[in-house]
DNA sequence: ATGGCTCTAGGTCAATCGTCCTAAAAAAGT
DNA sequence: ACTTTTTTAGGACGATTGACCTAGAGCCAT
């Protein structure tokens, strides 16, 4: 149908967008640009802005379910899965030197503004969070895994905020590694 | 004088406004509502936006010496003063809570709109980077001491992007607990 | 007191924002 | 063929933005 096609080419245009350049500094009319659309006409796909934010979250969570999901068949072991998610930082080193991790700028940008949905877009970090506290409860970690979780994700978002800050590539290679090697310690290590 | 008074107030209560809100969402009538001025005043303080910006960063900038030249004094030994800077994730924990960090949330803004000051607001990360970098020298590490001060850094960013995420104060003790063990393994081990 | 400087108040400017409306085109259903 | 629904284009709205101007108040030195 084309409602579904236009709704979701604005869904699109937007998630770029609200990365690349952030929530509140995208217009309706950078959208309407981007897609070819009137500007008048987003009214009738989203009343509000906020409508179209809460659109653009629910199409990250449902991408984000689809990338762990394919990392689950994808790796043999739960460490070579937990690598999986280690290596987006190598993988999508260019854009996250550009405009950081999609999730804690976006976290970030909607904390400052106290704006609504601001839990709603933690619940993306929730989703790896969760995942990763599966796989560590699968090497073993039967307590503790939550812990372990939260450890590696603040790992990552703390080289994706110092990636966009120098724009170092070797800082970048050098902390993946030394994550690689923490995460090979926790195999074999009993719980903390 | 009155000039450097109120233009004092006007940077202070930017850079107040700035971390709490962000760059972008902060206006001029905001601020001239906290510091009690006209709106239109603001032409003769800072003739552009931009030039209030650099303003607020050079003020930080100089804060931010000020609050490392403190930690040299106060701490005895090195160790000592780099648990200065991992404790102000305890310090200010509320405050990062409900708008993250300051240095890294400035940074992730100006990144995302490719503004002209975006290295130069990345300086206050050099500030801290350097000034650690000294400290893991002070201990002993001839070399890798800028990869231990980038690790560091990169820890405190992490931890203050999920703090402002979640709003785990377990999560934030039980991180900076980690550091300071790691920091601690740091004081004797020979260099990587 | 006079003249010159610093500083302020208030208003105007064009541009852009999110929101909203209406008329008509396109599509679907009968 | 006709009606109904879905989708679109384009314009207009009130509000707000950063930027800018000018008249005058306050202050200081001569």
């Amino acid at each position: 149908m084309v409602t579904t096609t236009t709704r979701q080419q604005i869904v699109e245009a937007a998630d770029k967008l609200f990365y690349e350049r952030g929530f509140e500094a995208t217009s309706f009319a950078d959208i309407a640009a981007v897609v070819g659309l009137s500007r008048g006409n987003f009214y009738y796909h989203f009343k509000t802005k906020d409508e179209l934010l809460e659109a653009v979250i629910a199409h990250r969570l449902s991408k984000t379910r689809a990338m762990l999901d394919a990392w689950e068949v994808e790796g043999k072991t739960p460490t070579d899965r937990i690598s999986s998610f280690i290596n987006i930082l190598i993988m999508n080193q260019a854009k996250i030197m550009a405009h950081g991790c999609p999730v804690g700028t976006l976290c970030n940008e909607l904390a400052k503004l106290d704006h609504v949905a601001k839990n709603r877009a933690a619940e993306l970090f929730t989703l790896f969070r969760d995942w990763l506290s599966r796989q560590f409860r699968a090497i073993g970690h039967d307590t503790g895994a939550d812990e372990l979780a939260m450890h590696i994700l603040m790992r990552s978002q703390g080289v994706a905020a110092l990636a966009t800050a120098f724009r170092d590539e070797a800082f970048v290679r050098r902390e993946v590694e030394d994550m690689c090697q923490w995460l090979a310690a926790q195999r074999t290590s009993s719980p903390k």
